[in-house]
DNA sequence: ATGTTAACTTACCAATCGGTAAGTGGTCAA
DNA sequence: TTGACCACTTACCGATTGGTAAGTTAACAT
């Protein structure tokens, strides 16, 4: 007998592509068994509905993010933001999946009761940019509208790479992402001087 | 017999909010059908597939989005770029069709030859910026760039309105929403300021 | 040795998918 | 009056969908 966890996080890992490819409409159970190397059964012993499946992946995608978050924090917040932002946004040039999964779900989140299991992913960041602004705590919207713009501008940037490589060419892209990493840099920089 | 263009027109406005909220694998043929009154058929009549009904509502999207743009044109580019962003953010804040479907067909773009029909309207924009910031044409990814961010920045808060408002509550939505237009100008002043 | 349980598989299901074929009824030009 | 054409409809198609039921196989505790 193979051990449970393995297999079911390799299906999480197969899952997690296939949706941030294709999104939760775009993607069947036989799409997934196929990919995972095992029949359609296989995932509904672990997952017991598509729902299921997906709401598994996107709670896995929410502890990858705020790991990744946590894990990268250190004593300056300014410094902090902008290495965190930038290599956010590098990272998601090299792999998109974790940024396309996030904008499905956005996506999709009105139509269904889905809970949204980044909550604590934004909690924190806000957490973070609150106490960098010289603690003007009343300002929460505008801490949240500042991450908003963040993350929005990475990702957004990021799931329009294709697009904008089909339109201008493949270089146009690389130099977008060059141009996006600058004004990352320039947006913490602006905003942690007030 | 009534008039073609009229039916037409009538299917792919139905289509548009369809393929808007629930993009293009979560929308059925007969879905649209019964939201437009008719028969599947009657769709398959003027649109051979699926794809090509698709397609011609995101052509009639790029339409509408390069006459908003063109139609609001004035001397002043600072004053018109604020105008325009500003606009453009709150008529998406009251009906997000257009946004999601920008979004939804990003995320589509890569997986099939689709073409993009957006491009005259991205070309315009660059080609204003362009103009606005002294004519420093060889700084083409530059200006793609800002307009990619401001663009990116206020589509992906328009979609994440709903989860914003399920996660902070509507009052919270409607903050970030004020922030948010208070964002677009500053970043088209600080833009056009040098 | 035996019973239980976990991790599957094969077989099957009704429902729905996008799409085809063959009409139907009305409008209009000749 | 006729015949062409347009905007549909009903009937149907094979393929695929998410999901159920009933085994099968191997590991493990007792």
């Amino acid at each position: 007998m193979k051990p449970s966890g393995d297999a079911k996080s390799a299906y999480i890992a197969v899952a997690t592509r296939r949706f941030a490819m294709d999104g939760f409409y775009g993607t069947s159970l036989s799409n997934l068994a196929k990919d995972a190397g095992v029949s359609k059964q296989a995932l509904l012993h672990f997952f017991k509905t598509k729902e299921a499946l997906y709401a598994a992946t996107l709670t896995a995608l929410a502890e990858r993010m705020i790991q990744d978050l946590i894990a990268c924090l250190h004593a300056d917040p300014t410094q902090w933001l902008s290495d965190y932002f930038t290599t956010l946004c590098q990272n998601a040039f090299a792999d998109p999946t974790d940024m396309r999964l996030v904008v499905h779900a956005l996506l999709d989140s009105d139509q269904n009761a889905r809970k949204w299991p980044l909550r604590p992913y934004l909690d924190e960041l806000i957490r973070i940019t609150s106490a960098t602004s010289g603690g003007r705590a009343e300002e929460v919207s505008a801490q949240l509208a500042w991450v908003s713009q963040m993350i929005g501008m990475i990702q957004y940037h990021i799931i329009s790479v294709p697009t904008v490589s089909g339109m201008y060419g493949a270089d146009a892209a690389t130099n977008l992402q060059v141009e996006m990493v600058k004004r990352i840099e320039h947006a913490v920089h602006e905003f942690c001087s007030n």
